[in-house]
RNA sequence: GCCAAAAUAGCUCAGUGGUAGAGCAACGCUCUCGUAAAGCGUAGGUCGUCGGUUCAAAUCCGACUUUUGGCUCCA
């Protein structure tokens, strides 16, 4: 997969459409009140922004000194006095210069620069409460009587810079959650103990699924056996369903020659990324970030015509990143991944096509993997100069692009302008059990890359002709898809993908025999199998094997034993039913192949 | 990389300057058991690493490593 140069454009968490919420405004102007008590507190910071956001509200600072737990339950508890003593939101337009002259007067450095940004169209306004005055848009409350001091809570410190550029100075963010009432806010906290509990890094501990060490460097990622059946269930699921839709499997090198990426451009634009080469008789080789160069040394094997196109190539091809120390994250973010990864070459008129083609494949995938909830954003050319290609082009691939998406009934938003440097692309934004968005998918085109490494086929005219290319990642990253993966299912994966889907319990040592047999039989049919022979007694069995969410619990003693057959405990309770062997091999194969849960 | 916090047994955690602890897991013995934990016992840690302060450091200080929450970036 190319792209992933990176973009211009800052990812904005501050949600829209809410303005006319009665929750933002609480969010908003508790940001402010917050802001009041850190000034009554250390009268000397200085301001930057505060505004809503998801769930609660922040406050950047200039602090004179590093915050402590509690500071933050003293400015809580300041907070609190605050919203008590009832002050009114008082909204006043001011002219530039009365703002400008206040700010200056207040030594607010912040304030006047956030000042300067707002364009000459904009009127100015300015709100108060009680001893605090801040430049804002608003909308607030009337008054603190209206926020619940019950209904808040600060959450964490953080260091953020100021507009988000790290050139500039880092300030101290403090971030909150604030609710209409104590009830929500409960409950809000208690949502976020579940998500903890279903933490793929928690889970991955606790399952047994993979790891990481400090010694052998971090961001790369150990797969213990339970994790590497998931993963394989998953990339066998994968190349099957790939071969049946038209796609043909690659496998190439994890390092080239300097040639490769200076032709195709990484040594420029994606240098910051990769890691410093290696010597090989002489010559440079780095480790590759992306798989793009090896599938076009492939295309550029031979003479290709209009007659071979469209080549679909996937691999899962595994890359390596330098991603800064301070932003890996479990299996979320790592140095070491690999990418189910895939290359389109085909012809202009064959696009359309392809990228519906794609489009149709993609949802499928997520289907099956239990994910219906899906949002495609569609990023189009950025301005003037800061892009490859000719126009009809792009406007022939966006076009194709959005036609994809609409033929699907997928909702969408488009990101003007939000396109990499060398083609348009369609992001897919999945949402998890516990309604999380994450981008996975992603389709892109590339102007550039066929450019620079001159790839052509022979048209029906007998003449040279560019290939369109698209890049196109499904699951994104395996890792990643997986972390997700784990964190949907909260652990208890479906049969099919259930590392163990049946453990056999026998109810005393006696039945131990009949057990191992039972398994070997499941092995046999293909099943994932386990016989719990230990010491413990069998409610001790049943338990554990509760708590490692395996699917079946087949218990086995005399009765099943005479008549061959199987006590099934689901792990969803304690439903039983007896069944033959064969019946089970047979229920448990049609729940694999209907992807069913249990 | 930057800001802040953290790192103690396989896991979860207690231990705030004076001889390293618990529960679970592991191992051994007893029990031979029918749908979410039988009982008893044993073993297990140079308290992330290196350096400093101190008569004495898991504990105080510094550097480094890793992790966590953010910033930034992104699959």
């Amino acid at each position: 997969m190319n792209t992933w140069y990176r973009e211009e454009r800052r990812y904005n968490r501050r949600i829209k459409n809410m303005t006319e919420d009665k929750l933002h405004k609480v969010r908003h102007s508790m940001a402010h009140v917050m802001a009041e008590a850190v000034l009554e507190k250390f009268p000397e910071t200085k301001i930057a922004i505060g505004p809503a956001i998801e769930d609660g509200f922040y406050y950047d600072f200039e602090l004179p000194r590093p915050l402590t737990e509690e500071d933050l339950e003293d400015i809580s508890e300041r907070m609190r006095r605050i919203i008590k003593e009832g002050q009114e939101f008082q909204r006043k337009a001011v002219s530039r210069k009365e703002a400008e002259e206040f700010f200056r007067q207040q030594k607010q450095d912040y304030k006047l620069e956030l000042l300067e940004a707002i364009g000459p169209e904009e009127e100015v306004s300015m709100y108060t409460q009680g001893n605090f005055t801040d430049l804002c848009r608003g909308p607030h409350v009337e008054s603190t009587k209206e926020l619940n001091p019950q209904a808040f809570q600060l959450l964490s410190i953080a260091g953020a810079y100021w507009r988000g550029d790290e050139k500039n100075q880092m300030l101290t963010r403090i971030y909150g959650t604030a609710w209409n009432n104590p009830k929500e806010l409960r409950q809000y906290l208690q949502r976020l103990e579940d998500i903890k509990k279903r933490d793929h890094r928690r889970l991955g501990k606790e399952l047994d699924l993979f790891s990481t060490h400090e010694e052998a460097g971090p961001g790369l990622i150990y797969w213990h056996p339970k994790g590497g059946r998931i993963r394989l269930a998953i990339e066998d699921y994968w190349r099957a369903e790939h071969l049946k839709n038209g796609y043909e499997l690659l496998y190439s090198p994890h390092v080239g020659k300097s040639w490769l990426w200076e032709t195709s451009g990484h040594l420029g634009f994606y240098n910051e990324n990769m890691y410093s080469p290696m010597k090989v008789d002489e010559n440079d080789y780095y480790i590759k970030p992306m798989n793009c160069p090896f599938h076009i040394m492939i295309y550029k094997n031979g003479l290709r015509s209009y007659r071979e196109l469209p080549l679909r190539w996937a691999e899962l091809g595994t890359v390596y990143r330098y991603e800064r120390s301070g932003v890996l994250h479990g299996l979320l973010r790592v140095r070491g991944f690999t990418q189910d990864d895939a290359h389109i070459f085909c012809t202009p008129d064959q696009i359309e096509d392809e990228i519906l083609e794609v489009l149709r494949f993609s949802l499928h995938m997520w289907k099956a993997f239990g994910f219906s909830d899906i949002k495609a954003y569609l990023a189009t050319r950025p301005g003037e100069g800061k892009s490859v290609g000719d126009d009809a082009s792009w406007q022939q691939a966006t076009e194709s692009l959005r036609k994809a998406i609409e033929a699907e009934g997928l909702d969408y938003e488009v990101d003007e302008g939000g396109g990499a440097f060398y083609g348009p692309k369609i992001d897919l934004k999945i949402k998890d059990a516990l309604g999380r968005e994450w981008q996975m998918t992603t389709v892109q085109f590339d102007f550039n890359l066929p450019e620079r490494f001159d790839m052509t086929f022979v048209d029906r005219d007998g003449k040279e002709k560019r290939p369109y290319m698209v890049h196109r990642a499904l699951l994104g990253s395996i890792e990643r898809f997986f972390g997700v993966l784990v964190e949907h299912y909260g652990g208890a994966f479906p049969v099919w993908l259930a590392p163990v889907q049946a453990r056999i319990i026998p109810v005393a040592e006696a039945f131990n025999d009949y057990a191992r047999e039972l398994k070997a039989q499941l092995l046999a049919a293909g099943l994932r199998a386990e016989v719990d022979v230990s010491e413990a007694r069998m409610n001790a069995k049943i338990r554990e094997a509760q708590q490692e969410k395996i699917p079946y619990m087949l218990i086995v003693g005399e009765k099943e034993r005479e008549s061959r057959s199987v006590s099934l405990r689901r792990r969803s309770g304690n439903q039983q039913e007896v069944m033959s062997i064969e019946e089970f091999i047979s229920f448990t194969r049609q729940k694999i192949e209907n992807k069913e849960e249990l």
